[in-house]
DNA sequence: ACCCATTTTGCATACGTATGAAAGGCTGAA
DNA sequence: TTCAGCCTTTCATACGTATGCAAAATGGGT
């Protein structure tokens, strides 16, 4: 890789003091006098040294590389996710290292091997599983794991989430006020903590309503997917009057689908809602009304929980659940407060 | 980080063999018999080692890792960039670390200092320059570079894009033949190759047909200065009858803007034309005329680029353009070749 | 000037691993 | 059986750096 690796040792030799000296002029907290740091920072710079942090990793146990694992990019809510992990990282001092599974997570056990062999400090799953085995693994080894935006039931797993249930209770809610009856939902993929909470929450505001789910489709938070259900859903001669689905990427699917192949008008005929509050809902073509995630504080609370557990060290786990905000837009019917709540 | 952390030692002890030889199991090309490969497999897998990819790197020169600079996420481009570029980094043996730079682009040097710091065995940078300096200080290094999707002169530089003065001429050539007169531009970043090169053959292709330039904006790649840059174009008396948009996210927002605000027809009043062919171009809702980079050749010319610095060691650098496609949806005027073309 | 406490420095070693070189083992041909 | 060539193994060392510990230096007080 390098060709004329500048190391510490000539760093030392042109300074003329010691290795051990360089090495605590880079080390926060050690002793260096005025004197030799001012020796040592002219010959740093002028041979253009910085410390490698890799072997520096070997003797501290410490890489500052944080592992994180995305199922697909393909929903506008993980890129700025990523985006904003990342930066938020960079600011402490680490850097994300992204390795990419299937929506399924079949080869997250595999993924997070190859994770453990860069010595990463911590771990983020974003949209993905992992079985206990791998979480005992990471615990033995002292990797702190925290997944985003799921929930598992293994206590050595922090996790932040949304709270999903309490949204989709939200959004059924809102649906019964403005008068639905035929209240339908589309599943993203059923093995996602997200998709069963949210599915759940909606169930339960109908339920309190006297109503039942008119039908149910299974997008598998895929665009097509999420097409071809709600082409299914709107085949029968009744129709949903109100369709709550999953995320908003497949939401926008479905309203292209109805909007554009079944020339039905959003929200007159049909309510739609989504959840995640993506950028595109906010455009005018799509116009969503949606809960919305807030990113910010989602990322701040995962970095808080990986610089704690790094730093304290211990395994002891820690969910947090931060309310959603109700955003209400022009794809639901209208009513008198049509402002956001909550 | 690690608490009882395996070693390459733990294994030789288990197994009744050298050090040496363990590492010589998992090192490919080198000979180990097979009584002493199973004495190791076994010992390996009772004990759960596997080696220390950093450890190796102090070793080897090779950190199989590839330092990823991307400017934001918010354009469906780029997320797909760095979905299939990890992927198929990770099919190579490598992955990705990602740095977030702004736009324009002025923290890129502080950040390939730490991308540096970490001896990744290469640098793909995407949506970002990097100064000649920092170019002379990773030539130095070894470490190659390759732009994605950006040109810059300096020779050490690879770089991967589309052909993107002849997609501009391309979208010009369809915008006359279908007999707009008032043909107008909204630029990206002004730093950018992309945005230079393709208005340049936008320009190119209108005054081959006699034309000039209507009107020009500037969106900066952003949703919403790409709608303010709208509003203030169609704000006169004579209107643009037809607008190329640097790209398609920006495309978005003047459609938005056009249909919603302005209460305009798209293709009826004006066509509208991008440059990517991201997801959302092809959702009924834009249903965007546009070039379209091929984003998996653009990803494995990057991939075989970095392959060959990193195996043959030397400084060449290697232009690739690919031709883009042009791809023409409902956003422009109807004519008879409606197929897609090129 | 001397004494004491604190700071600073260099030496020696370790982190986990790969590799050159020398020694040992194995196999096939004479 | 012996010998030569090739394969395999171990030893010793190095990669770039941080750190414990002992020795040296420094600064303040008497």
């Amino acid at each position: 890789m390098a060709n004329d690796k500048i190391t510490s040792n000539d760093v030392a030799r042109l300074a003329g003091v010691s290795q051990s000296a360089v090495s605590r002029y880079f080390t926060p907290g050690t002793s260096v006098s005025k004197k030799t740091a001012d020796k040592i920072r002219e010959a740093a710079e002028q041979l253009g040294y910085r410390p490698n942090v890799l072997a520096r990793s070997l003797i501290t146990g410490r890489s500052r590389i944080i592992g994180l694992v995305v199922a697909y990019l393909e929903n506008y809510f993980y890129p700025e996710v990523v985006e904003r992990l990342s930066k938020a990282l960079q600011d402490q001092g680490y850097h994300v290292l992204v390795f990419i599974s299937s929506i399924a997570s079949e080869n997250v056990d595999q993924i997070t091997q190859e994770i453990l062999d860069y010595q990463v400090d911590g771990i983020v799953l974003a949209s993905a599983n992992m079985s206990s085995e791998l979480a005992a693994r990471c615990h033995a080894s002292g990797v702190p794991i925290v997944l985003f935006n799921r929930l598992q039931d293994d206590i050595r797993l922090s996790a932040v989430t949304s709270d999903n249930r309490a949204g989709g209770r939200q959004l059924a809610d809102l649906l019964v006020s403005l008068g639905h009856k035929r209240c339908s939902y589309i599943a993203g993929f059923e093995g996602a903590s997200t998709q069963r909470d949210r599915e759940q929450g909606f169930r339960e505001g109908l339920e309190a309503a006297g109503l039942a789910l008119f039908s149910r489709g299974v997008g598998n938070f895929r665009y097509e997917e999420a097409q071809a259900a709600a082409r299914s859903m709107f085949a029968g001669s009744e129709i949903p009057d109100a369709i709550f689905v999953c995320n908003d990427h497949m939401a926008f699917a479905v309203m292209d689908v109805l909007r554009f192949e079944l020339g039905l008008r959003i929200p007159d005929d049909v309510s739609v809602v989504g959840f995640d509050d993506v950028p595109p809902a906010r455009w005018p073509a799509y116009n969503l009304t949606t809960i919305r995630q807030n990113v910010d504080d989602m990322v701040a609370e995962t970095v808080a929980t990986l610089m704690q557990s790094i730093r304290e060290g211990d395994g002891a786990a820690r969910r947090v659940v931060l309310d959603g905000a109700l955003i209400i837009r022009g794809s639901t019917r209208q009513t008198t407060p049509t402002a956001e709540t909550r």
